[in-house]
DNA sequence: GTCTATAATTCGATAGAC
DNA sequence: GTCTATCGAATTATAGAC
């Protein structure tokens, strides 16, 4: 509206990028599309990022790097309290935090939840982006689960979690849809999605 | 090598399209990519194809109609022998076909897989396309679903549903890798796949 | 049916003024 | 830090010769 220097171009970018991508993935969102939308400038990109893969980086670890700390603290917790605590506590520490970080911010919508379920099956290079990100959750929490299921060789309790993460995945993309699981934002609601994905996982994993 | 026309460039153009898009996507292939590993012109793609979204349409198509056609006779034949199947045999019924025809065919490696994966939660216009293609399939399923379960609400089944179809995709994608579910193309490993993954998935839908 | 040549756009990235 | 202007390369698609 007026001449006044926008107080933070470079979030702008961040929250404008975050969008595009979580709708039109990595390839198919341009840099001219995400200035556009964030009335920036094409050179103010590379000058506060570099490239166009660093934006995705920054905007990638913003979100996913609250949400491990958060993934590993709670798992900290578990292991403090019990040597080997139940399927269910397990799965609900790692379950909290994406499901509940992901509505926490101001982003309008679902837009974060469905940023994250696109980002974990788009090629390169986003795959190794967010798969270094979430990598050492994932080794924490399939160490905790082996030492309450001793009985199950490595290699299942790798592809069950890896099973759960889909269906975790699948339920951000499918966020705030007609019959999804995740109906809105509400807290009560995101506490109820968690209990049923528990409930739904835990069975399947423990057998 | 020498000048003899190649015996089938149609063909040809549809397999390297399916290999370069499970690596790549669909806005990280390009028809020129496609046309070079294929060995073909560039003008011959808009020839039989008219543009590069008809050619993924005729890629998906090649690949879905055998699956969905094999998925609803078995599921007929389940619902002649008995009025409402066990949930083992409903999702052995819908898991088969997707998981035999995959690897039926001469494509090199898990191609295939990772292209029916990749494509699940692609941006548009491949989610449309995709979506259309199994949303028959997906309707009567969840309709002998709901008899066998009469007393889960419709919305319930539809989402443990879709978790199911979460999963499917996933062991997919992730064929052929060091820890996965499955592990090669032998029938065998196949058999066992599908069994693994009722049993995995059977409990999370009774419960 | 296959090819060359090219139209018409768009891409990420950068130089340099302010 | 923000802007204009532009580079060099890549994109889908087409026209027209063979």
């Amino acid at each position: 509206m007026d001449t006044v220097a926008s107080p933070n171009t470079k979030e702008q970018i961040l929250n404008v990028a975050e969008q595009l991508i979580a709708e039109r993935g990595y390839a198919g969102t341009t840099v001219r599309n995400i200035i556009s939308q964030a009335e920036a400038n094409l050179a103010a990109v590379h000058y506060h990022f570099g490239s166009k893969e660093e934006l995705f980086r920054a905007v990638f670890s913003r979100i996913a790097h609250p949400i491990v700390e958060s993934q590993l603290a709670l798992l900290a917790d578990l292991k403090a309290q019990d040597h080997s605590p139940s399927v269910e506590a397990i799965l609900t520490a790692f379950l909290t935090p994406p499901l509940e970080f992901i509505i926490q911010h101001e982003q309008p919508k679902m837009v974060r939840a469905q940023f994250m379920g696109r980002c974990w099956t788009e090629p390169e290079p986003v795959q190794s982006i967010a798969y270094k990100e979430f990598e050492v959750s994932k080794n924490t929490f399939l160490d905790v689960l082996q030492r309450t299921l001793p009985e199950q060789s490595r290699q299942e309790l790798f592809w069950k979690l890896d099973l759960v993460v889909a269906a975790l995945i699948r339920v951000l993309t499918e966020a705030g849809k007609p019959n999804a699981l995740l109906k809105s934002t509400r807290t009560e609601d995101i506490q109820k999605a968690i209990k049923q994905l528990v409930e739904f996982l835990a069975p399947s994993i423990r057998t």
